[in-house]
DNA sequence: CACGTCTCCGCAAACGTTTGCAAAGATCTT
DNA sequence: AAGATCTTTGCAAACGTTTGCGGAGACGTG
């Protein structure tokens, strides 16, 4: 069976497809009444314009393109979910991309977005993305781009994300006011700016009660279990070992718990351990990971929302950055 | 900045826009020479074809439509990742839909992809969906369509599922082995294939050692944790409870969980658990859940494999079925 | 030399929309 | 009653490709 036209609409209603396209789109030079019928008359025969006609003509889609690093990612799948909800609603598609952590693969993604036409684009950054160039791309080609979570500070677009330094200061706090005295804190990427903003407030919490963080405390490392798992065994081969653990996110604070029950050390007896993010998980272990709760679902829905305002405003205005609440989950970590 | 298209290509080389749509596609009645040329002139500007030009002309796309109950499952997100890996190896582009569970946004999301004219779909049905009649559109439009994990039994489609009915049974032979005498099964739709399937072979197994299953423990219920949760509660408030659980699902194995646990009974001791799909999640809370590994990325791959194969060839050939194969993976839930 | 056969390329129509412009008829104004 | 203005519609070009067909030139053959 064949798609119908806008010109087998036309036909049926006796008028010609420029009225046609018009009535569909209530343009007001068209009578009341001519609207009424050519609508009644799409409907019965189930009619809806050709999205890749009209792309062609007015080169532009109502397709939005999205950027992460990796699907199964708790927090990418929840905020996909997010952004999935808001965009379906007002009628565009997700055309989706993952980047797999490569900065190259993500300027690759940027290149088919933008020849694919898409309305608007929503990213967060690999981890390996150093700079923004490919992402100037995108604002040359005036599409309309909303980053969130992960940003990159040197592009200016609109920007979704939490105060990860509070966070992290919150939670480094929560420890120290339990009498943990040696934190050590499980990095991530530098070039990544919650990662920074997290060892920020990392530094901050530790520092505001007169301790200077110690170099040998601070392991760096990716954003994935097997980081969490492998510099965790870094440090349970230290002569002092911390009393404490601050990870960047929960996947390294789940590598890290896994790591620490495979010696045979009790967590928090042994070592205390406050994760990121409040990934379901953290809540189904035992004990239950203390960790900071990030509204996924909702930063994917602003990011959408904010980026749908932005394509029907013509792309103009201010760069706006929205900056959520985290909020300390308690459990029995620590 | 503007792209640029076909005839600015044609201009700079000296030629027409047909030469350069032939030679960009080797067409063998363009001169070798010429290939070489153009080719070389629109690397250098780098110019891609407009692909809504070019679908409006096939009126095809190179865009795959995925529909899928939730994206935050994980065995959904980690097939969604292998659906994409292999999508974009071949040039094709990912159109993603969530259908939530309900059947009608599945027929919406069906007529989304159809209108969009994707070159196939890929699709695992929802909850609540009872028969394939919305599926008939899409054959009706002889786009190439495959299922994965939750089929439709009444759709001639390419299919890539599991051997339900044999993880199952060897689940449930699992805990029969252990010694454990009434296994309750915390059952899904009916209407889901898959879950049938299980439900076949948790019969099958408890059949074979002479043991009629007893109505009253076998509870339905959805997918979820919560589901979970809920028939657990159910069946904790029975006089003569079972002593083991194998759930149709490991969300499903979850909640049970977490209901167990808060009712302050041990596993196994008091009650023994077993899963279905080795979410990681299984494997990290304490005790680890004994399940049935599903190679979930594996299916995704193969699914978008099939399909792309289907669409190579013009949608023809036989239906094809395949199954993968699953693992008892055993933990100290049981 | 006349003819047929290849090789290589361009013309122009087509895909299904959108939109500037013109124009026909209706209504108003003086 | 004759313009002027407003309302409503249609014409035709355009968006950037693909593709059937035709044709120009090169080459071979008898």
């Amino acid at each position: 069976m064949k798609h119908k036209t806008l010109l087998d609409i036309a036909r049926l209603a006796g008028v010609s497809p420029s009225t046609v396209s018009r009535a569909l789109r209530n343009h007001p030079d068209i009578n009341k009444n001519t609207i009424k019928k050519i609508k009644q008359i799409a409907a019965r025969n189930n009619f809806s314009p050709n999205p890749i006609a009209q792309g062609l003509k007015t080169n532009t889609t109502s397709t939005i393109g999205v950027i992460v690093p990796e699907i199964t990612h708790d927090f990418f799948a929840t905020a996909i979910s997010g952004i999935e909800e808001v965009i379906y609603k007002s009628g565009y598609t997700l055309l989706l991309c993952q980047s797999n952590e490569s900065s190259e693969r993500e300027s690759l993604n940027i290149d088919l977005l933008l020849n694919h036409r898409v309305a608007g684009i929503i990213a967060s950054i690999s981890e390996s993305t150093l700079n923004g160039t490919h992402f100037k791309k995108v604002l040359k080609r005036k599409t309309p781009l909303v980053f969130f979570d992960r940003v990159c500070t040197d592009i200016a677009a609109d920007k979704v994300i939490i105060d990860d330094e509070k966070g992290a200061f919150d939670a480094v706090s929560f420890l120290l006011a339990k009498g943990y005295k040696r934190i050590a804190h499980l990095k991530g990427p530098d070039n990544l700016s919650n990662c920074s903003q997290r060892y920020k407030g990392y530094v901050k919490a530790i520092g505001k009660i007169g301790i200077k963080p110690e170099k040998s405390l601070i392991i760096s490392g990716g954003m994935n279990e097997i980081d969490g798992y492998n510099s965790m065994a870094k440090i349970l081969k230290m002569k002092k070992r911390p009393d404490a653990i601050f990870a960047v996110n929960d996947p390294v604070a789940i590598g890290a718990f896994q790591k620490i029950r495979e010696e045979g050390l009790a967590i928090p007896r042994d070592i205390a351990i406050v994760g990121f993010s409040n990934n379901i998980i953290t809540s189904l272990i035992t004990p239950g990971i203390t960790t900071i709760a990030q509204p996924s679902f909702e930063m994917g829905k602003t990011a959408a929302s904010v980026l749908i305002e932005r394509i029907r405003k013509g792309n103009k205005g201010e760069n706006k950055i929205i900056v959520l609440d985290t909020q300390l989950i308690i459990r029995d970590s620590a």
